[in-house]
DNA sequence: AGAAATTATTATCATTTGCAAATAACTTGC
DNA sequence: GCAAGTTATTTGCAAATGATAATAATTTCT
């Protein structure tokens, strides 16, 4: 009647322990370069879209709103990124890579080509592909549940559990 | 020439914004428990394998030592785990679920299947079992990497890059 | 057996984190 | 145009974390 087995197996294990020791190790072979790994998810943001407010880059990255405030504080005291009011509304926080936060980014680019095989030792080329289509997809999923697109009149009808997140905030 | 859209590609980046974002809201759920994700990743693995020495256990967890031991102490407050001075070695701990420990593993299961649903949707049976057979083998060739099987004299002909891990702990 | 080396665990300290409250800027209704 | 309400970001505070140093117990070498 025991299933110690099965546990292993769930989704919420492996992926949990996947990532955290993905990170793990990212971020020691990065820190010597003078950058964490919060530091690289920003940059890395950044580098994708080219501006973000502070809001939807706390939503992007999954780092809580205050600890990503104090982190960018520092990013640009490091050189690596803008915070300026930006211009329309002035609450704002318009957010860029410096150049040399740019060059800095290009230069963690082989460490995470480092890792990226590392984690792929022994898959075949498509089983690598599924697995990155997979991890977006399991990503979307999360994230959609936690920030469901805006209905006007939230119909209200769907979930049989009512979704514990009393607070929106996406927090790290 | 600038490549912006294959960053968003990596493994690492994939790997670990996913396993965040699930230890985040999975975390949340369990928290009004009384139990963390870092207990829950002990619970599990105790459960599992029914017996642990603290080091065993914090490399399994990707856990720090120091972090593991104060959390082991607070987990034996709660009434989840025992903690004795196990005979052969008088200096390793070992570590078990006590009965409450076991129940409470137990009463968290339906929590992680829900999580294991959300991160699932739309997916097939098969990309599932893909997915979860890929996440193990990443996590393994990463622990390999890092904890790599002893052989006797280092044979030091592969790496290219020489492992940049000074110290060998299993920090998270 | 006894000293040195090895391994396992805990304590200390500075840093990071997340939540809650505070602040600042904007928008709407009157 | 100004007061009241909203949204965006920052700050204060307590808890958690990781690295290092200290402590404890065992094994090894002679």
């Amino acid at each position: 009647m025991s299933r110690k087995l099965v546990l292993q197996e769930f989704l919420p294990y492996l992926l949990n322990r996947a990532g955290v020791q993905m990170g793990i190790m990212f971020s020691r072979d990065v820190e010597p370069m003078g950058i964490t790994l919060p530091m690289w998810r920003v940059m890395i943001e950044l580098w994708h879209r080219g501006e973000f407010r502070l809001g939807e880059l706390a939503e992007r990255t999954a780092i809580d709103l205050s600890t990503l405030s104090r982190l960018l504080v520092a990013m640009q005291k490091k050189g690596l990124i803008t915070r300026r009011r930006s211009g329309l509304d002035k609450r704002a926080l318009s957010l860029t890579l410096t150049p040399e936060g740019l060059a800095m980014s290009e230069r963690v680019v082989p460490h995470a080509l480092h890792y990226e095989a590392l984690g792929m030792k022994d898959m075949s080329e498509d089983e690598v592909k599924m697995l990155k289509r997979l991890l977006q997809k399991v990503f979307d999923n999360l994230d959609q549940a936690e920030h469901p697109p805006k209905e006007k009149g939230t119909p209200e009808g769907a979930p049989a559990k009512p979704a514990k997140n009393r607070k929106i905030r996406a927090s790290a």
